[in-house]
DNA sequence: TTGAAAGCGCTAACAG
DNA sequence: CTGTTAGCGCTTTCAA
C-alpha cells in the first residue's frame, strides 16, 4: 500500500519547511512567487493530494453540509437535492445526504452522525413524526446553521423555506368552483401533520370564501397510496347521495390513481362529471390524457433557496441566524384537462 | 461559542486518562465494566459527541463512500441512490453524493475532492464522455475500491454492475416482431456511447435473428429529448415509403413524446398502425393510456448490488478486487397496451 | 519571506 | 485493567 504523499514529503524533497509548503499550496501571500511555483510543480509531479481530514481537524471546518430528507428518490426531494447540490458545489461545499425513511429515530441517528462529522450546516426536511427540534439543539447550541425545508414542525424557531400549502389548495379549489363545481370532495392526508392540515385548510377556506357549504364527510383523511385512495373513493361513492363533481387530492399519485379508476371502472367522465386535481406536478401529470390539473411546488427552487439561505448563515458566522427567517415559496397552479370544463362559463 | 466536549474533558472530570475514556467509549474489552459505565454516564451528562474528524484522521478510515452520478434527480439514479444509501446505512457507512451533470471535467473535480476526503470506497456512474479511467487511478493505486454502475467505459478493468442493455432491446424488438411488426424504426441515442451502441445492437440482432431486413435509415441517432425525438420522427414520416409499423426508443421520455405526437397529430393509431416501445419503466409509462411497453432496469437493484459489491471489497481490504467482477442485471420486459395488437396471432 | 513549534481530538502500541 | 506516549497531516502563531 503506497503511503500517501504529505506536505512533509514535498518539504523534504525541496529542502524547505512543511509550513512553507502548506502556505504555498493555499496561495498565501506570505510566500515567494518562485517558491510557490516550485512547490506546486513538485506537488503535481508526486501526485500530491491534500488530506482534508487533517485540514478539517485543524481548522474545524469541513466544507460539507448535511442534507436529511425522508426519501431521496421521491420526485420532489430529488429535485430539491438537485438544487441544493448545485448551490453547494458552486460555493465549493460538498453535500452529504441521508434519508430518514420517515422514521424519527433514524432521523435522530443521522443527525448525530452528521454532528460527529462536524458538518458546517444542515438542511432538514423532517419526518412526519417530528414534533419538536430537540435533536437539532446540538447544532443550534454549537452555532451550526440549520434550515428546514418543505416540511417543518410547529413552534420551531428555526429558519425555513416552505411552500404556501394552504394557498395552493385554495387556488385549486377556487379554480374548481369557477369551473362550476360545488360538491367538492377532499382526499386529505394525515391531518396531524402540519402540511396536510394546511392543505385541508386551503380547501375549507376556498369553499367558505365562495359561500359553498361542505359536509364533514366530504373530507376524507387517508394514507397516501394509490390503492388506499381508490378504496376510499369507492367506499365514498357507494352512497349515491355522495357523488361529487370534483375531487381535490393532496398529491399526484392519488389523483392519477383515482382518475384512472373513474375513467376505466365507472360511468363518470373526467372532467365533465367529476373533475380531478392533484398536487406536485409530477412528470406523469402532463403525459396522460386528459392532463392532470395540479400545482407546481417548484422543488428545485425550494432546494436552491434553502441552500442559499443556509450559506448566508454559514458565511456570516451564524450571527445572521439569531433571527429566524421564513421564506415562503409560491405554488403555481397548472391547469390541464382534468378540470377544464369545455362549456364552462367564465365570469 | 461553546467549545465542544472532548475525551480530555471527560478524563479530567473523572480523574482518569483520556486513553481509557477512548477505550471505554468504543467498548474495548480492555477496560473495567464500572469504568465504562462511569465514562458513558459522564459522556451523556456533558453531551459529548465524538469528533469523527480526529478519529478518521487517526485511523485513516472515514466510514464514508462516495457516489458520483450524472444527474441526481433522474428517476433511474435517484432509485439507484436509494438502494446504495440503504445498504451503506445498514453497514454504518455514510454516503456522499455528487452529480457530474454529465461533464467530464466536473466528474474529475468531484473525484479529486472525494479522494481528498479519503472516502473508503467509490461508486461511479461515469459521464457519457468518460472514455478512460485515468482519473480513477489515484483510487486504484491507493487500494480504494471502485465500482462502476449502470454506465461504464470500454476497456475498464474495474468491477461493475450493469444492465444487459443489448438483451433489453433484443427482447423489445422480438416482442414487436411477434406482434406481427416488420417495419421497425429505431430511435437511437449517441452511438459513440457504449450503452446506446449496445441498445442499437440488440435491435439489430433481433431483426437479423428473425430474418427481417432493415434499412440503415431505419436507425436514427438523436439527442434524447422529447422535442428532438418528435422532430426526427416528423422528418422520417415525410417520406410516405417510410411509414413504420413500430418504433423502438431508447428511453421513455422520447417514447412518450412520440406516442403523444402520433395520437394527437397524425391519423395513425397506437398500437394498431404504429406500436411504440420505451426503455426504463418510468412511473408515467404505467399511467397513460395505452400504457407504454418498456423494460424495467431495476435501478434500485442495480444500486443495491453495486453497493454490496463495493462493501465486499471494502471488507476484504481490497484484496478481493484484484480480479474485477462484472455483474449483469437482467432487464424485465413490461408489456403494455402500446404494443399489444388486439388481433395479434400468437404462434 | 521562511522556519520552528505547537496542537486540533483521537487511537494504539507499549509498558506497567 | 489503566496510564504513558507518540503521532495521524495539516494550519497557524510567533519568532527570525
Amino acid at each position: 500500500m503506497k503511503r500517501n504523499i504529505t506536505i512533509h514529503d514535498l518539504a523534504r524533497e525541496l529542502g524547505i519547511d512543511s509550513s512553507t509548503v502548506s502556505r504555498a499550496l493555499s496561495d498565501s501571500p506570505r510566500v515567494g512567487a518562485k517558491t510557490k511555483e516550485r512547490v506546486k510543480a513538485k506537488a503535481k509531479e508526486l501526485g500530491y493530494q491534500r488530506n482534508l481530514l487533517a485540514s478539517n481537524l485543524r481548522t474545524s471546518k469541513t466544507m460539507t453540509i448535511g442534507v436529511v430528507v425522508p426519501f431521496i428518490s421521491r420526485h420532489f426531494f430529488s429535485e430539491a437535492i438537485d438544487g441544493i447540490e448545485q448551490v453547494a458545489s458552486e460555493k465549493g461545499y460538498r453535500v452529504i445526504i441521508s434519508q430518514s425513511r420517515d422514521s424519527f429515530s433514524k432521523e435522530k441517528e443521522i443527525l448525530d452522525g452528521m454532528f460527529m462529522n462536524r458538518v458546517d450546516g444542515l438542511l432538514v426536511s423532517p419526518t412526519q413524526d417530528t414534533r419538536d427540534g430537540e435533536h437539532l439543539n446540538q447544532f443550534v447550541e454549537n452555532k451550526i446553521p440549520v434550515v428546514l425545508f418543505d416540511r417543518f414542525y410547529e413552534n420551531s424557531n428555526l429558519s425555513k423555506v416552505v411552500l404556501a400549502d394552504r394557498k395552493a389548495t385554495y387556488m385549486i379549489t377556487e379554480h374548481l368552483i369557477k369551473q362550476g363545481k360545488k360538491k367538492i370532495f377532499h382526499l386529505a392526508g394525515d391531518l396531524e401533520s402540519t402540511m396536510y392540515k394546511e392543505r385541508c385548510l386551503g380547501y375549507k377556506n376556498a369553499m367558505f370564501d365562495n359561500g359553498i357549504q361542505y359536509e364533514e364527510n366530504y373530507i376524507k383523511s387517508i394514507e397516501l397510496y394509490a390503492d388506499t385512495a381508490v378504496e376510499a373513493l369507492k367506499e365514498f361513492l357507494e352512497d349515491k347521495n355522495n357523488i361529487p363533481d370534483a375531487i381535490v387530492c393532496v398529491n399526484d399519485v392519488t389523483a392519477l390513481a383515482i382518475m384512472k379508476y373513474i375513467s376505466e371502472k365507472t360511468d363518470y367522465n373526467v372532467p365533465e362529471d367529476i373533475a380531478i386535481a392533484g398536487f406536485s406536478n409530477e412528470p406523469a401529470s402532463d403525459i396522460i390524457n386528459p392532463g392532470l390539473t395540479t400545482v407546481d411546488q417548484h422543488p428545485f427552487e425550494i432546494g436552491k433557496t434553502s441552500s442559499e439561505m443556509l450559506f448566508d448563515f454559514v458565511k456570516d458566522g451564524y450571527s445572521g441566524q439569531l433571527s429566524s427567517k421564513t421564506v415562503v415559496i409560491q405554488p403555481e397552479l397548472i391547469v390541464r384537462g382534468s378540470t377544464t370544463m369545455k362549456l364552462a362559463v367564465e365570469y
